[in-house]
DNA sequence: CGACATGTTGAACCTCATCAACCGACGTGG
DNA sequence: CCACGTCGGTTGATGAGGTTCAACATGTCG
């Protein structure tokens, strides 16, 4: 009685992906995930690259397993608004129609695991289980882009600032995966340049250097260097935002709550 | 060989719904609708009156029939932002999680199509064509609250008011249903009160009140009354709103894109 | 080391929110 | 029937918050 080798290769690629757990695949079985496998294909993207355009039609969709994806409309005049962060596990593109609305490009470099449209479209017909998970998770990215535009619409500078720097909080409380050691140490990641978080925000580059200037003179945060901030009053952060502070859970494996 | 009447009316029920081709039982087969007519009931909000509310769990999804919904959400201190408006066809409610995270208000009389909701998730577990629809459908709306943050992120007072007269023109145009003359006189409806307006649009009644002069002055638009204009100049409206006119289309029965 | 990109800070301007007065429509009660 | 209050909408005056323009600082890469 001998294993065949080739056939267990797929589900080991998947076995380390990071993401296996979190993405949509994180409800697919050996048969599901075998035929994933046959379509997919990791593929990288630095920073500054363009994944699809809006109006040019995508023969593929993806999930990000590493770094962040903006996806970005423009007005016929040039202003750029980011109408979403796509973050590791994040779905990219636009499944069941030729092209997508907006464009996705890179905000750092990325890993994404590329799916064939076609393909990927078969597999969800087959497998009721996927598309369910696809259903679910779009209901909650429909929640989150509904949440920023109660951002975009009432909200001011200081508190658009504090809101983002609270969702980058809860999503590293999140997505510990119990291997990381819990954050004791409150320092966080800030993944994107200041000019996307300003697209994101709705407001100028200017105006974030300007809060989040304001926030560490006001002893909030502090700012360990360009890409890194230390919270030192959690609940004055979640305040400012208008929101309740949020709490570190253990075990974030199944957490899958969108912020 | 005799005909159960009993049998059909609830078809007939439905065969008579001004939805019928549009809502999500658009898809569904006689069995299907059979089922949804079980477990559904037509009901009756009058304007201003609270259907859900964020926060409190609901036990139903809905279609609406007649009239306009608003979807809210509230700042801590009071400030509101209307996230959605929903018009006739379009789904309301949280399928597959006990609560809403927003409000959805009548914003004028409302006729809704209320289905409960463990019913209609055992429904939808029964007929994928349903569950398909449901996450087409989303996908769209997700699409169309994406354009609404390229809205709310950075566009000008002058632009947002252009860009929502703008949506209700194509709305007009795509639910005509042959059964509607062709709009060749231009007037279309504000279904929703200035107030209302503003709060979708992230800005001041005021202002509101103030580039709708500013629209009517210029020539683009007449006010006919308080909820009624005329498009004078369509072109102009479109290029204000930074966007292509609009293209009206004789049959738009299937015609489902949103905007 | 200089060149270029990215981020910060300062000053002037402008759009829009705010406060306030006013108008017309509507409904109620005297 | 008219006086009255209320509510939704419009218009005017004022000021604050945020954009814009400009200069400067910092960091990175050849």
């Amino acid at each position: 009685m001998s294993i065949d080798i080739a056939e267990l290769l797929p589900l080991n690629r998947c076995g380390t992906c990071p993401i296996r757990h979190r993405a949509l695949c994180s409800v697919a079985d050996d048969k599901a995930l075998k035929a994933l496998n046959q379509i997919s294909r990791r593929t990288r993207f630095e920073a500054g690259q363009t994944i699809m355009s809006e109006e040019a039609p995508v023969d593929f969709v993806g999930n990000v397993v590493s770094g962040v994806v903006k996806l970005t409309k423009i007005t016929p005049d040039g202003r750029e608004q980011i109408v979403g962060l796509l973050f590791p596990s994040d779905f990219v593109g636009r499944t069941f129609a030729d092209s997508s609305a907006f464009s996705a490009e890179a905000a750092t470099d990325v890993e994404l695991c590329c799916l064939q449209k076609p393909g990927f479209e078969r597999i969800l017909a087959d497998h009721r289980d996927l598309e369910h998970k696809l259903l679910i998770d779009t209901l909650d990215e429909l929640d989150a882009a509904r949440e920023w535009m109660l951002l975009l619409g009432c909200k001011t500078a200081a508190e658009k600032i504090a809101s983002f720097l609270l969702m980058l909080v809860r999503r590293a409380f999140n997505t510990g995966c119990g291997q990381d050691p819990p954050p004791n140490q409150l320092v966080f990641e800030l993944p994107v340049s200041r000019a996307d978080m300003a697209g994101y925000l709705g407001m100028a580059v200017e105006t974030v250097s300007r809060q989040l200037s304001q926030l560490k003179a006001d002893g909030v945060i502090r700012l360990v260097d360009v890409q890194h901030f230390l919270v030192k009053d959690l609940g004055r952060l979640a305040e400012i935002a208008g929101q309740e502070p949020p709490v570190y859970v253990e075990d974030a494996e199944f957490e899958t709550r969108r912020y």
